[in-house]
DNA sequence: GCACAACTGGATACAGCATATCCGCTTCAT
DNA sequence: ATGAAGCGGATATGCTGTATCCAGTTGTGC
C-alpha cells in the first residue's frame, strides 16, 4: 500500500467538500446518532437513527458504512465530555472530594446514556478515536487516585484499576428495571464512597487476584 | 399394576408414570440445563441443552415444551439452594455478620451461574415455582436485615430493598470481561459492607426516590 | 435556466439465528 | 412378540438487523 500524502489523488479519493445539504444532514445524523443511542443503547439500528433524523437509511449509509463508523464518531465526542468533566474535578483540593466529585459528574452523565454505558462494559467499538479518549480518561484517573492516596484520605490499597469496576457497579443499579431517569445510583455511589474512604481499623481489602 | 406413584388425576389428563429410560433422560436434561444455563446463560439454546445432555432435541421438546419451562424447572431448584443458604446464615449471632455471610455464600453461586445471575437481574422467566422461591428468599433478606439493624450494626437508612441491587452491583463485577471464575468480586463486597456499616459521623443516605 | 453530478429515500434482498415440528426408527414393557 | 412410548435430528418457519440498489430529486457551476 502506497503512502500518499493528501491532495492529489490518483487512484485514492480525494476529500471532496460536501455539498452543503449533505453537510447538513451529517449533523442531523450525528445528532440523531446520539440520542438514539443515548435512548435505545448500542443495538439501536441505523434505520431507527435515520428515522430519527427523519432521512431514509440509504444517506445514513452513504455517510457512515456501518453502525460502528457512527458509534465512533458519536462516543469519541462523548467520551471527550467525560474527559472535560475528570479535568475540572482535579479543582477540587481534597483528593477524595475531587475523586468523588469526578464519579459523580462522569456517572450522572452515564445515567442519561444507555449507549455510553453499554460501550463501558462491553469496551466494543474500537475506534482510534475511542481508545484514544479512553487513554485519556483513564490518565485523568489515575491522577485523582494518586493524590487522593496522597493525601491519606483513601483506602489502603484501592487503585487505580478499581475506577472501572466501581463505575460498572453503579452501571449495574442504572439498568435495574424501573422507570427511568431514575436517581437512585447516589444512594449506592454514597456508600461505596464511603468504603472507599480510609477508616481507622479497616479490613485489608482482598487481593483483586487472590484465588480463594 | 398397583405401582401408582402419586394421587391419580380424575378429570384432567392421568399422570401416567414415565419408562424408566425416559425418567432417566428426564434427569439428564435437567442436570444438561443446569450446566449449560450456567455456562452460557439463559440464552442458551434447547438445542445446546440437548446436544450437552447427549440427546436429541426432539426429546427435550418432549419433556419440556420451550425453554421457560425448562428455565422455571432448573432455577426453582438453584432458587431453593439459596433460600437454603439464607436459612443457614440466620445461624450467624451477630446481625450484621448473619447478613454478610448470606451475601458472600449467595453471591457465590451466583458467581459460578450466568444464568442465574441473568435471572436475578431481569426477573424474565415467571414461573410459579420462581415467585415462591424468590418469595421465601425476600423474606429472609428482611429478617437478616432487620435483626441486623435491630442490633445497630446497620448504617442508618438501609433497608431490605437495597439487597437486590447490590447483588445486582456485584453482578456487573461478575459480569466485568475477564477469564471467570475470578474472585474479584469479593473485594468489591467489602468495600460495600464497609459502607453499610453502621460508623460515627455517616453521612446521611439519599433518599432512594430524591429527584434531584 | 440548463445540465449533470451529487445526493436521497426506502423497498427489499440477504444472512444469521433460535424455535419448534415432524415422522421414520428404536427401545421398553408386558 | 408386539404395540405403545420414546427418540433423534434434519429441517421448516419466522424474525431481526444489515446493507444495497437505483429511480427520482436537489444543489451547483456554467
Amino acid at each position: 500500500m502506497g503512502r500518499r500524502t493528501q491532495a492529489e489523488e490518483p487512484a485514492a479519493a480525494a476529500v471532496r467538500p460536501l455539498r452543503r445539504d449533505a453537510e447538513l444532514n451529517r449533523h442531523r445524523i450525528l445528532r440523531a446518532g446520539r440520542e438514539v443511542f443515548a435512548a435505545r443503547g448500542l443495538q439501536a439500528t441505523l434505520n431507527d437513527v435515520a428515522h430519527h433524523a427523519g432521512l431514509g437509511v440509504g444517506t445514513v449509509y452513504r455517510k457512515f458504512p456501518d453502525k460502528q463508523a457512527l458509534a465512533e464518531a458519536v462516543f469519541t465526542e462523548e467520551l471527550d465530555e467525560i474527559a472535560a468533566l475528570a479535568r475540572e474535578a482535579q479543582s477540587e483540593d481534597d483528593g477524595f472530594a475531587a475523586l468523588a466529585a469526578f464519579l459523580e459528574s462522569a456517572l450522572g452523565r452515564a445515567a442519561h446514556n444507555r449507549g455510553l454505558r453499554e460501550l463501558m462494559r462491553h469496551g466494543a467499538v474500537e475506534g482510534t478515536g475511542l481508545t484514544r479518549a479512553r487513554r485519556e480518561i483513564t490518565s485523568h484517573c489515575e491522577a485523582l487516585v494518586a493524590r487522593a492516596r496522597s493525601q491519606g484520605t483513601l483506602r489502603d490499597g484501592v487503585d487505580e484499576a478499581d475506577i472501572a469496576p466501581i463505575a460498572a457497579m453503579i452501571d449495574a443499579v442504572l439498568a435495574l428495571p424501573g422507570e427511568h431517569p431514575s436517581e437512585l445510583w447516589r444512594r449506592y455511589l454514597v456508600i461505596i464512597l464511603d468504603g472507599l474512604r480510609a477508616q481507622p481499623g479497616q479490613t485489608p481489602l482482598p487481593d483483586p487476584d487472590s484465588a480463594n
